[in-house]
DNA sequence: TTGTTTCAAAACAACGTTGTCTCAGCTCGC
DNA sequence: GCGAGCTGAGACAACGTTGTTTTGAAACAA
């Protein structure tokens, strides 16, 4: 059995097609009569109105709105996918979710099938690619909001967190503790971990001047693996060189760390992003965090004011971080 | 701006429509004298061929799979998320994401908007609503899989985990490490912790015959806060009825009773689900897991073999959990 | 040169819907 | 009894594509 049109329901029930769409669409001007007919029709057939005809007509625009997300294992994507939705829900907004952890010409494919479907607008969370491309799309009035990072080669409007402030609220948080040499771990070619490192470096260099470079781990990837053996290289320094605290720069980096230190956990840590059972570890895990759910409602809402046609210069959002003492940042040397 | 469409190329080329439509769609009968018009037309403007308007022609299908699932914060969730876009997108397919956690209401209206806009399938984590209305439009040609759970009200392609089996294996660990008095503390309405409950059941009557009511804490709701207060009130017992074990069934639930033992955590555990840094806390915690990646893939490729036409009465995959010993299960009373 | 073949490109119809226009029938007032 | 006014319902075109048919012109053989 196919899906049934229009056209067949008018067919049974005897009427025009006008006359079903009018009936669908609840414009009065259908008699009692000719409505019953129709809906009874309806119900024989399953008709069900094709939204895809529909949102052809002249000036319609889809109200698909496209999520270009990370790793949704990742309780920091989970999180701003949870925001977006219930925006875009509460507005009467669907979402497609494309992936864009892959290599970019994947990406670029995901968001040119996006494009051919006419989403509404575009939320990405940019990769290192080049979206300069996209500038044509955003005058043609596809809107375009980037999360978590700013887009090579666009300027468009961003949320992002406060990641310098961030990074340097936690690394004068173990510099209050009495800490000197405190150790990082970092991963080497994100925007937004780029950031990290320098609200870090400038928190250090206000504190103590020059920062030995031996303190800072810089990883490929930013995998947990990684952070874990860089993690265990720095704690493996001579005394006198060796860290008596660390600053992590992802959730994924702190995981690793804490594996390095095992369960005694004796080093002082801060960690950037929140993550669960944080508070249940032996010693509970001191965080930067900002809220991942707020910016995915955020970038939305910035989203939702360019569908509805609101014009104007990119606006960029930051988000403020809070730091959650449990434990481990508040160690002593 | 508005997005250039076919027309619009055509006129700035000066050729037809059609022709347009065949350089686009690389048909080969194009001499390259107009096929440089054209491309030269479709640079100048920005053209991007409508997909919405091709699917429309007769007997085409959507390329785009619906996924409605619950809280994207779950890392269970997550990952099934993260499985079926993995498959998906091997396909060459889109996935859209609906929420499936509110009132039955809201996600009937998701559901419609979903079958409105004629995606080709649909993957649902299904709730407590009846799903019957869904067989007309299978039968009309939208399959629809069920993931973690059976549906009520339609009997169709269903992925779940060895549930019962899992909790059976859960149980029958802590009672070979010598446990006689094991709780358990389960979600009373959903259909997996049930058979959770019930594989704890079997494996305790098994083994010592009747279940004393006393170890079964039934929560309303299945949150983290209520897992918290009856895991305490287990554990405040007098002695001679105090569980020397518990068994929890969901991965909130275990973080939520492990709340409730503090950092000592003396009471054996195995929990249900398993979750990250389940092998860092004070304890490593023991874990009964399935996994929710290969359920997205395994719904995925399902729903596929049924979107290329394959008939038949619906299947049910049941997958295998695994016991990972970490320490917490393995504590003698 | 003329008839035939070949092929590129145009014309047309269709997909399922809705906005606009038109038309038919009715009611009402004079 | 007849035109004006109204109202319910049908006809038609259009949205942006693509499959099919048709056209036109060039190429070639007789």
């Amino acid at each position: 059995m196919r899906t049934p049109t229009m056209r067949e329901v008018a067919a049974l029930a005897g009427v025009s097609i006008k006359t079903v769409s009018r009936f669908v669409n609840g414009d009065e001007t259908v008699s009692p009569a000719i409505a019953e007919r129709v809906r009874a029709a309806i119900d024989e057939t399953g008709y069900r109105r094709n939204d895809l005809a529909r949102s052809l007509r002249p000036g319609q625009r889809s109200t698909t709105l496209a999520l270009l997300v990370g790793d949704l294992t990742n309780p920091f994507y989970g999180s701003i996918a949870n925001g977006v939705m219930g925006v875009a829900r509460a507005h009467g907004h669907n979402v497609v979710l494309a992936s864009s952890d892959e290599d970019p010409e994947a990406e670029r494919r995901g968001i040119d099938d996006l494009l051919g479907q006419r989403v509404a607008g575009l939320l990405i969370v940019p990769g290192a690619m080049d979206y300069g491309y996209l500038g044509r799309e955003v005058d043609q009035g596809t809107p375009v909001v980037f999360l978590d990072r700013p887009a090579l080669g666009l300027d468009a409007d961003t949320v992002l967190l406060d990641n310098h402030g961030g990074a340097r609220k936690a690394t004068e948080h173990l510099i209050a503790a009495g800490h000197r040499r405190i150790g990082v771990v970092v991963a080497a070619s994100h925007h937004t971990t780029g950031r990290r490192l320098d609200g870090y470096l400038d928190a250090m260099r206000a504190a103590f001047g020059e920062v030995d470079e031996a303190l800072v781990a810089r990883l490929e990837h930013g995998t947990r693996a990684e952070a874990e053996q860089a993690a265990a290289e720095l704690l493996a320094l001579p005394p006198d060189r060796r860290p008596t605290a660390l600053f992590t720069t992802t959730n994924f980096l702190t995981h690793g760390a804490l594996r390095a230190m095992g369960p005694g956990q004796g080093t002082a840590l801060v960690g950037f992003d929140d993550f669960p059972f944080a508070d249940l570890l032996p010693t509970p895990v001191t965080v930067v965090s900002g809220d991942a759910d707020e910016m995915g409602r955020e970038a939305t809402r910035l989203l939702l004011t360019r569908i509805a046609g609101q014009s104007g210069p990119p606006r960029r959002v930051e988000l403020g971080t809070v730091l959650i003492p449990r434990g481990s940042g508040e160690q002593k040397p």
